[in-house]
DNA sequence: ATGTCTTTGTGAACGCGTGCACAAAGATGG
DNA sequence: CCATCTTTGTGCACGCGTTCACAAAGACAT
């Protein structure tokens, strides 16, 4: 029945849009600068200005949080910072747990992002036998047999994956059957959840590519407009691109033709 | 199709919706891995769930790139793929500087998935003079300095800043006087740059961020739908337990009410 | 050839997000 | 207390992206 797709129910709960929850970050480290500064209050051009948006869309965004701000004077920054947080659910303690200690789950361990704003490292995980016990960023690695001890102990519901793309999906299965509802996936992996799960990606590889997309779109403006067939030959103008580039690294990009 | 004709002089690679070239990536990865199994078609109800998407958007997405299916049968995975690789300009040479050589951008460094698909790390640089001639992922890590000089002798057009937020701005700037034109950043800042540049940012921290806001939504469900409430708060932080250098923005935890 | 079956490509409707523009609300000064 | 000024909060319109649904296109069998 039903036919299909998965249901959604997310988003829509207090009819907070989710590309708003989106900002609410964003407004969320500005308004921090703010009090950091001991500035009282703020208007919404100049908040918007530092968050990098449209004054007009803060607006709109605070306005489905409620009426916080005053007319004629602004948002009073603390206050502010206080309804973020608790809107965003930072005012809690969230245990995390990061599976995957390679280079990049070192990295995410010692980001101090993470616990500079209410999430907690709660353990680190991986597959390597040799990594069990090794402390890094000050917590001992734990191998990833006792994965479904270590979430059930903690009280863990948000999983961070820092695996390969090939363990990705086991790693995940086993986060959300031992009770992981959120998860944020750096393997460069589709992850399929059941519904109720939260899975969001960064995934760096694709960032670069749509950046690339942008730029050869920028070379390519420079040279001919409007040719009817392929577009193709994108002769890279850039300086010191023809001569010397061979010997270096003998890496050629991986594509092949038809 | 190589007979003249079915082809839509409609949208042209410059109309291809923003959407359009985020997803790319992710058709360009599965369709490498159908490749690589050397499956020789595959239909867009097949690929969209490999992809994870709407197969009706799958359709829609390729229309923007031109007519590369047979209907009946679907499209050719070889074909496809150099087509899309062609599209996000990957059948060229990108070299890419990371800037900020902490334990971020030593795991971006090591990170395969950039040099996989056309992306050479032509540089490494911090600004720690120890840090410099120090090999990092087989790459002699170099003064900020010579920033300048990498980027020309090298081409650079694309930038990944990995520094703290404090020095993410300044970097940035002097990447784009050096040339850069396509920057990926990981600092928890609003980064500002002139018109022609093209940003991207990745937020670990706002990504987990936006995860315990319906976590928190998905705990408050099932309870009664009581706000607030302040869990145990006394937040932690005053502990001043940020690892040294790498503080993203270094700000206080929790918040009062005015 | 002809008919059937599969799958693409796309017109059209719909919903979400964005930005404009302005009235309402409150501060401030006389 | 009233006038004026500032800034919020929001109704409205517009454009983009998503999804549906179906005709057209081609493969394949007879």
């Amino acid at each position: 029945m039903a036919t299909g797709r998965t249901h959604r129910p997310a988003t829509r709960s207090r009819g907070i849009p989710e590309a708003t929850v989106a900002r609410l970050p964003l407004y969320l480290r500005a308004l921090t600068a703010l009090s950091e500064r001991s500035v009282p209050t703020v208007s919404s051009e100049e908040l918007a200005a530092a968050a990098g948006v449209n004054s007009a869309k803060l607006r709109k965004d605070f306005s489905y949080l409620g009426s916080y701000g005053t007319r004629g004077v602004g948002y009073d920054v603390e206050y502010l910072v206080y309804q973020i947080s608790r809107e965003l659910g930072l005012t809690q303690d969230w245990p995390v747990v990061i599976v995957g200690i390679g280079n990049l789950g070192a990295a995410l361990a010692n980001y101090g992002g993470f616990a500079s704003r209410g999430f907690r490292v709660a353990a680190l995980i991986d597959a390597d036998p040799a990594m069990a016990g090794k402390p890094v960023a000050g917590i001992p690695v734990q191998h990833t047999d006792d994965l479904e001890k270590i979430i059930e102990d903690n009280g863990v519901s948000i999983g961070v994956i820092a695996t390969p793309a090939g363990a990705a999906q086991q790693v995940c299965d086993r986060l959300v059957a031992a009770g992981v509802t959120s998860i944020l996936n750096f393997a460069p992996t589709v992850l399929s959840v059941p519904d109720g799960v939260d899975v969001r990606k960064v995934d760096l590889s694709i960032e670069l590519q749509i950046l690339a997309f942008h730029e050869q779109r920028k070379a390519g403006e420079e040279t001919a407009a409007g040719d009817g067939a392929l577009p193709a030959a994108a002769p890279r103008g850039t300086a010191a691109d023809d001569s010397a580039d061979q010997g270096p690294d003998g890496d050629v990009p991986a594509v092949m033709p038809a």
